[in-house]
DNA sequence: CAAACCTTGACACGCCCGTGTTAGGGTTAG
DNA sequence: CTAACCCTAACACGGGCGTGTCAAGGTTTG
């Protein structure tokens, strides 16, 4: 047992199902390294990575895509400015509370994952 | 006619329905005034940021929920620290190439927004 | 060698996003 | 005053996300 599980032992420590796994490194999350023969190994560090990921998603009320997209911002230096350069670009007002809708629809959505 | 259009004019200037005017705006990303009676009015900074919002999504294959995730990300510094803070506890894994299936989903999807 | 794992690939399904459209009702301009 | 706008609210719908499940086949272990 030198210190890594398998992916049917890690969804068992994570609470992540073994389906979710593979989807999260799909998405470039949490990627494990592999044995010979291509079976999934989970070290310490990914296991806890994954069990953060979880507290990220609730407790912001996002999901596996906005961290996906935080990862491009991340990894794309130009998405990034171009981003950046289209929020600079601002016009006036100035100090405003923001838009009811979004932040609506964005509490309800982080109540919901909260209730569940 | 004093320097703002109405919905349906800066529709036809911009390229986006009014319906998607709307939507943009209860997205927090472009939101114009209003006249006393609870009209839109799109000045030309407004505008000028909905064309380049065209621009920005099509260029990086984005979409609306992307940039309004970056905008959460910019107004909630706490959300902007979590999310910087799991990505800063990586394990190993210092240079590879990123995970194919999402860069082949994030390139598909650039590519049928390229050919739309 | 058989049971219990693992792999990738695909189908299925509910929910949300992006969008159009319609309904019911105010506002503005000729 | 009527036509042509505007408003919000809601239904509709195709496509993608998050997730389960199954199929067909390789690996590990007792």
């Amino acid at each position: 047992m030198p210190d890594a599980l398998t992916i049917h032992e890690a969804s068992e420590t994570t609470g992540w199902s073994p389906r979710m796994l593979r989807y999260i490194e799909s998405a470039g999350l949490v990627e494990p390294h592999r044995s010979p023969s291509g079976y999934r190994l989970y070290g310490p560090a990914e296991l806890q990575r994954l069990r953060t990921l979880r507290e990220l998603l609730s407790e912001h009320g996002i999901g596996l895509q906005e961290v996906g997209f935080a990862l491009r911002l991340r990894r794309e230096r130009e998405l990034a400015g171009a981003v950046e350069a289209w929020f600079e670009a601002e016009p006036e007002r100035p100090e405003h509370v923001p838009a009811t809708d979004w932040l609506r629809f964005e509490q309800e959505r982080h109540s919901k994952l909260l209730a569940a």
